[in-house]
RNA sequence: GCCUCGUUAGCUCAAUGGUGGAGCACUCGGCUGUUAACCGAUAGGUUGUAGGUUCGAGCCCUACACGAGGCG
């Protein structure tokens, strides 16, 4: 294992748990902390490979669930594995399906065994278990593979919280039992919904499965802001120290910056390509929503600190023009424009930790972006 | 000249003689391990004009205007 994965921590912040680090894949190397571009269908929507380069992807998702219903998992490894079947050589995550059964909560069914549900495509049902999972996974070759967990909603009660952390235990000795690949990392993932006691305990049971990385699951589900970072609050002194540590599904600017200062190094969150395709940026001055008829004649780029494509190449006028007329460039620009901000966004980030200043530099984003602490 | 059909929101069209609606467009909002180039909200009307019948007319009657088609 040690051969193909290892994390070096890089440099601790003096002044808050915010660290950076390196994470050696087969594929590459990832520096962190790292927000990872989400291509669910082995393509982050509208974007070519070479556009991830471009930007500075240093690792995209894949997923499971998805892949395996089109084209089938079985297909990808005869195209040679999911990197080549999409042409990505750069490192590659993919997630469980473990969200998918969540999200689609209307027709599941979860027993001790798996999951019971219907095929969101042609109703036909599936069935589910974490060696199902890790099968697909083993299948489509991504560098890092994540189990399969019950991610639960929030506000459920304490009982039904430890109920789908239990079963997420369960299942996370199931799929390492059953994942022989070397050259495929699998990282773990803590639930325990927004119970302190059943967070603490899912952290302590989830690391003694930690070889070189470790996730956290089940947060950014609907909860208020304070009861997300409450969460993080209570795991952050209990993490393993030299592993990097994932979190799931998060996020927008501010959940990154306050995620990072409490120890978190890696995210993957589909805001930045959704909103892009819904016709909204992010930028160095907050959020810019170009559908607004007060960008009709602005001519000036989108944001003028950005050095992507879409900034150095087009004005707000023009994006406005293509998002109202539904043009497929605008999608395209706009992830191009979101997936490079926020990774400069990081890459300020790594920067600013390695020289001691994350608080700084996180109070002067949030001043120009317009987020109140 | 005559006949037929039509005229309702910016557009395309609904609406037994009984509180005039929808889709799209416009304006705005939302989107966090993608069922999402998606979802939602606000606004928008002297029902072509002028009369008549009726307790009550977008709807029935008359005239006119405009449009489409047909016959001469």
């Amino acid at each position: 294992m040690k051969k193909n994965f290892s994390y070096e921590v890089l440099h601790i912040d003096k002044n808050s748990g915010a660290r950076t680090g390196v994470l050696h894949t087969p594929h590459g190397d990832i520096y962190t902390p790292i927000y990872m571009p989400v291509g669910t269908l082995a393509t982050v929507k509208s974007l070519t490979s070479d556009d991830l380069y471009d930007v500075g992807a240093q690792i995209i998702l894949a997923n499971t669930y998805h892949l395996h219903i089109r084209p089938g998992d079985e297909l990808v490894k005869k195209a040679g594995g999911v990197h080549k079947f999409m042409n990505f050589n750069r490192p590659m995550l993919t997630d469980s399906g473990g969200f998918q059964v969540f999200s689609l909560a209307d027709i599941r069914k979860i027993t001790d065994d798996g999951v019971e549900f219907r095929n969101h495509l042609s109703g036909a049902k599936m069935f589910f278990t974490p060696e199902k999972a890790i099968d697909i996974e083993n299948n489509l070759g991504a560098d890092i593979i994540m189990a399969f967990d019950v991610c639960s909603d929030y506000g459920i009660s304490h009982k039904d919280a430890e109920k789908a952390m239990t079963r997420t235990l369960d299942w996370l000795d199931r799929c390492y039992k059953h994942h022989k690949n070397a050259k495929q990392m699998l990282f773990p993932i803590v639930q325990g919904n927004f119970y302190e006691d059943l967070r603490l305990k899912s952290l302590e049971e989830t690391k003694k499965y930690c070889k070189c990385g470790i996730a956290i699951g089940g947060l950014s589900v609907g909860e208020p802001k304070d009861v997300m970072l409450k969460m993080l609050d209570v795991m952050q002194p209990h993490y393993p120290e030299k592993m990097p540590r994932y979190m799931m599904g998060v996020g927008t600017p501010d959940y990154i910056f306050e995620s990072v200062q409490r120890g978190i190094d890696m995210f993957d969150c589909v805001f930045q390509t959704r909103v892009a395709r819904n016709g909204m940026a992010l930028t160095s001055r907050g959020k810019v929503v170009l559908k607004q008829a007060q960008y009709k004649e602005d001519f000036s780029p989108l944001d003028p600190e950005c050095d992507c494509y879409c900034c150095t190449h087009h004005t707000k006028a023009y994006l406005h023009h293509l998002v109202m007329c539904n043009e497929i460039l605008g999608a395209r620009l706009l992830s191009l424009h979101n997936i490079r901000f926020t990774l400069n966004m990081m890459q300020n980030i790594r920067d600013a930790i390695n020289n001691d200043r994350f608080l700084e530099f996180k109070k002067e984003f949030y001043a120009k972006y317009g987020i109140k602490e």
